[in-house]
DNA sequence: CCAATAACTAAACGATTGTTTAGTTATTTA
DNA sequence: TAAATAACTAAACAATCGTTTAGTTATTGG
């Protein structure tokens, strides 16, 4: 053993990734994420390799970050109901008081071209198919559905949210709700 | 008069506007843009001034291919019904026979951010209003809506469109069909 | 046919990218 | 207290970015 870390991994992470999250994963560059997280270059290579390693912590951090609107999703008795109320959730969850950031997930899948890096190609498509599976869990809460409309309406609404995602950072928030609204009008 | 030009400024954006199309505005370099419009930079810069020059021609280009599928909406009787097969027109339109490239407009907008180009950032906006222009139309030839509902439904499907766009490069085809088919469901 | 001029080639520009490395400082253990 | 070692600072790395420029080639009109 020898010197003492002077910053915590967790607390850089959680800097790194606000960064990631409004500028994107090219625009963000090492001398940004540098200043932001508050320590030197050096630092960030030893702790997390390169910033491929330092955007896949940024993932898993944000999942975390994300378990405030799908714990609620997970909770709900009803579970047409919670859907919906997760659309309106996310809206509040991505709005950061100037910019509107949209999903680090789905921002990062509509930056990236097929030859990007397979780990972060591989996470992608994993929290694709996590929230897809929360998404079908709460409909079979729903009694009256059977299996195959189960599986049709995950579909719909993960498409559904992937594009509310992405539209989140181009249009105002009344046409989103109106695009809610009309997602589960007879739903 | 001198030297004449060995190209057609047409026939280069043509080409550019693939490459764009296939591998989104940062990534797409002068180098890679020399090598596929098959002219020196010093013509490219001749030509359009700079590679925000080139990308403008290229959205102008994008809009007039657009055009084949925009045609048939503009002729559709049943404008629900044109409005669907626009969706499904848009699908084959975006698929090149090796990558899902979604929509040039909607991949640039995902693409930049806040404090890009002023000039390619009304470019879009404008792009976005004439699309939504093209949907009202559409649902004013069914009679039996009033304006109000025209007007709701014109921007549930914009948004539709905008989130299908973007959903088009990463989900497979009978996803996306499935897709289609909830949006327009009780519509 | 020759001077004028536009379009070409190719090299270089400064700036910035992600990454590495040499050298210094601080902490631990023997 | 001194040797060992991990974490720090800061400078430099090669590669690439968009853009410019000097020099050459081809076509025009007088």
């Amino acid at each position: 053993m020898a010197r003492k870390k002077e910053y915590k991994e967790e607390e850089v992470i959680e800097k790194a990734m606000a960064l990631f999250w409004n500028n994107g994963y090219e625009t963000t560059s090492m001398q940004m994420l540098e200043k932001e997280m508050g320590i030197n270059k050096f630092s960030i290579y030893a702790s997390f390799g390169n910033k491929n390693g330092v955007f896949l912590e940024c993932m898993k951090c944000y999942k975390k970050k994300l378990n405030q609107i799908i714990l609620p999703l997970k909770n709900a008795t009803d579970g047409m109901k919670g859907l919906k109320q997760y659309f309106y959730d996310f809206i509040e969850f991505s709005r950061d008081p100037q910019i509107a950031r949209g999903c680090l997930i789905t921002n990062t899948a509509n930056e990236l071209n097929e030859d990007a890096d397979p780990t972060i190609k591989a996470e992608l498509s994993k929290f694709t198919g996590e929230i897809r599976t929360h998404f079908a869990n709460a409909l079979k809460r729903n009694t009256t559905k059977d299996a195959i409309t189960i599986e049709n309406q995950a579909d719909y609404f993960l498409i559904s949210m992937f594009g509310m995602a992405s539209a989140s950072r181009v249009f105002p928030k009344e046409q989103l709700h109106n695009y809610i609204e009309n997602i589960f009008k007879n739903a």
